[in-house]
RNA sequence: GUGGCCAUAGCUCAAUCGGCAGAGCAUCUGGUUGUGGCCCAGAAGGUUGCGGGUUCAAGCCCCACUGGCCACCCCA
């Protein structure tokens, strides 16, 4: 038996109202803040993710599907949206276009890792790239659009998780400064932290082992070694979130696993879906685009995972509208009837009026049966009499009530009952 | 990549000490002419994830693989 590959799963019609409401929601929300949808290929040059999501990170180094076409192209399924939006903005020279430029896409990202809820190796998110400003209102914008969609979702008790990495000017400083703080403790900590300290110090503050916590309350802030911009930059984006009245925590030990971020960095957690808590992750990348080789320009985004939004949404509660299903059943009864019945089907459904087709020689009983699971409310019974007289017999599925009506008048009849 | 738990019908789960693989739901059919939901009856549905091993005998014990869940790592 052939199964679904590790980490993916298929998305039933059971699920689907979910991905509708949700993805509708993202559409919605995108044009209130007047963003503008792009969409990039699926794989990309595998340098572009190298490049710009940084050789030492985990997604570039353990989790990325990378693979050789038949030209020999190297080539990688995207790990995440930004770089190949940065790589559009450069290429169909979006700096020539009123900045700043926003934009959004919604689609699948491919990583390899260990599968588990919440995580998967092809999973869909929904993006937001805003590029060419770097006023913090801008931060404050896209953190808004991420407030306003969660919120129209159902999500309550929002926070976020902020916290300023700095920049290119004052990172090295605090990387310095953490370094010689654990320095004095290497004896304290375990392999993996050890080998974070070596690697990337930053990513110790992340630190979950128990023995690096007490050291952690003691090490040194970042917003100690912010440099005035990046002190200012974070300050105003605070003053702008409290007066909106949009809750965060200033968590100096949020660090995020790319490497492009610089100064504002940010998460909204949900509860309730086990550790895969972030439902939300972005930040700023200031000079991302330059090292793409594009001209210098700020930008700030994030990304939302749409399956730990409706993991989050289930164990919430929240019920989606359902979709639309056809309203109609024609039951065709013998073979003289199913032609008409088909002619039938096709004239309401030209008239928009969904309809369903019952097949084989089923019973009445078992096609009204079939007509009830599939909830219409009007089954449309073609037989002999019905023929003869050219008209159906409508049966009202919730009252039972049931009516000859001639075919001519039949879109007419549904139309005044089903509005 | 590391560790723990797990895998029986489409789904949720039983199966005593290792001794003939079952139930509920779902599906299909029937309960007398062309009438649904409730009820009743019946049918179909399984190489017990896959491959080995131990044993007279394996769903059950052992090994490996695959997959799921959970926690790391990392991230959305």
């Amino acid at each position: 038996m052939f199964h679904a590959p590790r980490g993916t799963q298929d998305i039933l019609p059971a699920d689907r109202p979910y991905w509708r409401y949700v993805t509708e929601e993202m559409h919605a929300v995108a044009a209130l803040f007047g963003l503008q949808q792009i969409d990039t290929p699926i794989f990309e040059e595998a340098q572009l993710f190298v490049r710009g999501v940084g050789e030492g990170t985990d997604i570039v180094d353990k989790e990325m599907y990378t693979f050789q076409d038949k030209g020999g192209a190297e080539l990688t399924l995207r790990p995440e949206f930004t770089a190949g939006v940065m790589r559009a903005y450069i290429e169909h020279g979006m700096h020539v276009w009123p900045q700043p430029v926003k934009l959004y896409s919604i689609g699948p990202i491919f990583r390899y890792e260990r599968p588990q809820a919440g995580r998967y190796r092809q999973h869909h998110q929904f993006n937001v790239e805003v590029l060419g400003e770097l006023d913090p209102a801008v931060d404050l914008e896209v953190m808004s659009v991420a407030w306003t969609l969660l919120t129209r979702l159902g999500f309550r008790g929002l926070r976020f998780q902020i916290n300023s990495t700095g920049c290119p000017v004052c990172r090295p400083a605090y990387r310095q400064a953490l370094v010689e703080f654990f320095a004095a403790y290497q004896d304290r900590l375990n392999e993996v932290d050890r080998r974070r300290l070596a690697i990337n110090p930053l990513r110790l503050l992340d630190s979950k082992e128990e023995a690096a916590q007490e050291l952690l309350n003691r090490a040194p802030h970042s917003s100690d070694y912010l440099c005035s911009e990046c002190a200012d930059h974070l300050a105003t984006l605070r003053r702008y979130l409290d007066a909106l009245a949009m809750p965060h925590t200033v968590n100096f030990r949020l660090v995020r696993g790319l490497d492009y971020y610089t100064k504002t960095v940010f998460e909204v957690w949900a509860e309730g879906i086990g550790a895969q808590a972030a439902v939300c992750g972005g930040g700023r990348y200031d000079k991302l685009i330059e090292m793409l080789g594009g001209p210098p320009t700020p930008g700030i985004g994030f990304g939302m995972g749409i399956e730990r939004v409706i993991l989050s949404l289930k164990q919430q509660g929240v019920r989606p509208p359902p979709l639309p299903a056809p309203a109609v059943q024609v039951s065709p009864l013998g073979e003289a009837a199913r032609i008409p019945a088909f002619r039938l089907a096709r004239t309401l459904r030209e008239a928009g009026i969904g309809v369903l087709v019952a097949f084989g020689d089923r019973s009445l009983k078992a096609q009204l049966k079939n007509a009830d699971k599939a909830n219409v409310a009007y089954t449309l019974i073609i037989g002999e009499q019905e023929l003869a007289a050219d008209a159906v017999l409508a049966r009202d599925m919730r009252s039972h009530e049931q009516e000859v009506v001639p075919r001519a008048g039949i879109v007419e009849w549904l139309r005044r009952r089903l509005a």
